[in-house]
RNA sequence: GCGGGCAUAGUGUAGUCUGGUAUCACAUAGGCUUGCCAAGCCUAUAACUCGGGUUCAAAUCCCGGUGCCCGCACCA
């Protein structure tokens, strides 16, 4: 499907839609309805089932979303999301002054700070690249971050979190005294993060607000012990730097063996497999739309030693997008917030020898998660839509009817409060014909749907108290005593975790 | 930010050139009928992106704003 009908149909199924809509809307910004709404939560679930099931030392916390500026100066946000732009009088083209500055300075521009690159630009009498003449403004500052006036006389500033990988590190020295004084300790947040993206495009994909789930993985870079074993043979899709190079774009498959020996540690390329399950056994995208990109020394943020992309196919955007990826940090981050903060945030090993500790991060874009499960999940039978949804991830796990309005529906709502009860979420329709409720379940991604009919209402007989469950995918349908309802779904409602 | 295109019920559309308050389908709600896969009939709800201008009269013509799409740039 096209991004267009794509989001057409989450419109107008209550997924989601743009903020203050009725006031003309706000750009890259986006409202979840009540399908979406629990479909988020679902995936956020999903996710803490998978990432924190790796380790009983990978723990949830909720950091504030707000930063004082101390911390933005430290971690580098201050100066390196700000990007000094230069536009040209004469034909409006806007272009980031340090990357101009590179053409003509060819020992690079990096610890420059914006004064300086103005000055530089202002000397170097560059002409506009688009228009060639020599008419470029003296370089503003642009910082992606929100700032807020913080306090009651509002001459404190502090910015809204521009990633939720902030909040861990703050958090890292806290949760060591609360812990077990054990590396790897893993902190995982799930939160929203803020960009004043310059201009926000493709709905989920590019927002000002938007759901991270990231985990922090703090380790001494001297042993992260991994059972390697369990995912040793596993291939993985992989499009390396040297392919790239050569202009290839799908990936190859190479074993996580094979990588390990390509030079790649073992505790990454564990936690790579481990990610890459994720998205193909729990989030169940095609196998064959996924590809691990590796990025290169110019396209990763200088601090990142080591970075894989993990990208999907998607038809409505026409092409592989990210929606997650598997960094490693290296000691980047406890070091900024070790000197910014003056606190000493090595910490003491089992052996006794001081470590600061060195950072792996697994993130996942929420919202980038539920657009993808929509493009690829969400496929036309026919002609009828089904939203194809592993049952975990549904927001509606079961629907339930009565065939006949007049005389099932009393049984039938009785029979929803009591699974509502058994904290299944089930939903009662007996609207329309029961075709169109199950087409309407489908295209919710409603894994079962229950119908109350004449044999499960009667006095006597086999059908007594059974109802008969029908199956999304495959419309087969079965009967199945009521009492064993619950039990029989519960099962694969529940989201995978890791097997070792 | 720049350039181009677009904007009509919940969704998709006709009408715009050539001004006279809006077509059809699906969806939604209610009813009849039917009773296990979007059937049929009746009824109802429901729209000209916003603001200004021209005109007796604007969905239609003019100006501006906003949003969306495509390309460029941007995406720590």
């Amino acid at each position: 499907m096209k991004s267009d009908e794509l989001f057409a149909l989450l419109r107008r199924r209550g997924v989601l839609w743009p903020s203050a809509e009725i006031y003309g809307g706000a750009q890259g910004l986006y409202d979840y309805g009540p399908l979406g709404t629990a479909l988020k939560r679902r995936i956020e679930d999903t996710w803490s089932a998978w990432f924190l099931g790796l380790s009983e030392d990978y723990h949830l916390i909720e950091p504030a979303e707000i930063l004082p500026e101390a911390v933005v100066r430290a971690s580098g946000h201050l100066e390196n999301f700000t990007d000094p732009e230069v536009s040209c009088d004469s034909c409006h083209a806007v272009f980031r002054a340090d990357t101009l500055l590179e053409t003509v300075r060819p020992e690079g521009v990096d610890g420059l700070s914006a004064a300086r690159i103005g000055t530089i630009l202002a000397e170097s009498s560059i002409s506009c690249p688009s228009c060639g003449k020599r008419t470029l403004s003296v370089p503003r500052p642009f910082n992606m971050m929100f700032g807020l006036d913080f306090g009651v006389t509002g001459d404190e500033r502090v910015y809204l979190q521009p990633e939720t990988a902030q909040g861990s590190y703050l958090a890292f020295a806290r949760m060591w005294d609360v812990g077990r004084h054990a590396l790897p300790l893993g902190i995982a947040v799930i939160g929203r993060a803020y960009r004043n993206e310059i201009a926000p495009r493709q709905v989920l994909f590019r927002m000002r607000a938007f759901t991270q789930a990231e985990l922090q993985i703090f380790f001494d870079p001297a042993a992260f012990p991994v059972p390697f074993d369990s995912v040793r043979q596993e291939e993985l899709p992989v499009l390396r730097v040297p392919a790239r190079e050569r202009g290839q774009e799908s990936p190859e498959r190479v074993s996580a063996e094979k990588l390990v020996e390509s030079g790649l540690p073992e505790f990454y390329v564990y936690h790579m497999v481990q990610s890459y399950r994720f998205y193909r056994d729990v989030l169940k995208y095609p196998a064959d739309a996924i590809r691990l990109f590796e990025k290169s020394d110019a396209e990763r943020a200088f601090y990142n030693r080591i970075q894989f992309d993990v990208e999907v196919h998607l038809e409505s955007l026409g092409g592989y997008k990210e929606l997650g990826a598997v960094h490693y940090r290296g000691d980047y981050d406890l070091t900024r917030h070790g000197q910014g903060s003056a606190k000493d945030l090595s910490v003491t090993a089992k052996d006794g020898h001081r470590v600061l500790p060195h950072v792996l991060e697994l993130t996942f874009g929420v919202d980038r998660n539920l657009w993808a499960l929509a493009d690829t999940h969400l496929v036309r039978d026919g002609d009828r839509s089904v939203w194809k949804l592993p049952p975990y991830l549904a927001p509606v796990a079961l629907g339930v009817f009565p065939l006949l309005r007049k005389e099932h529906t009393a049984y039938a709502r009785a029979l929803t409060a009591e699974l509502a009860r058994d904290g299944i979420s089930v939903e009662f329709d007996d609207a329309g014909t029961i075709g169109k409720r199950y087409a309407r379940m489908d295209e919710a991604g409603t894994p079962y749907c229950v119908t109350v009919d004449g044999g499960t209402v009667a006095s006597e007989g086999a059908e007594r108290g059974t109802v008969t469950v029908r199956l999304r995918d495959t419309k087969a349908q079965e009967r199945v005593a009521r009492n064993d309802l619950a039990s029989r779904i519960r099962s694969s409602l529940q989201p995978p975790r890791p097997s070792g």
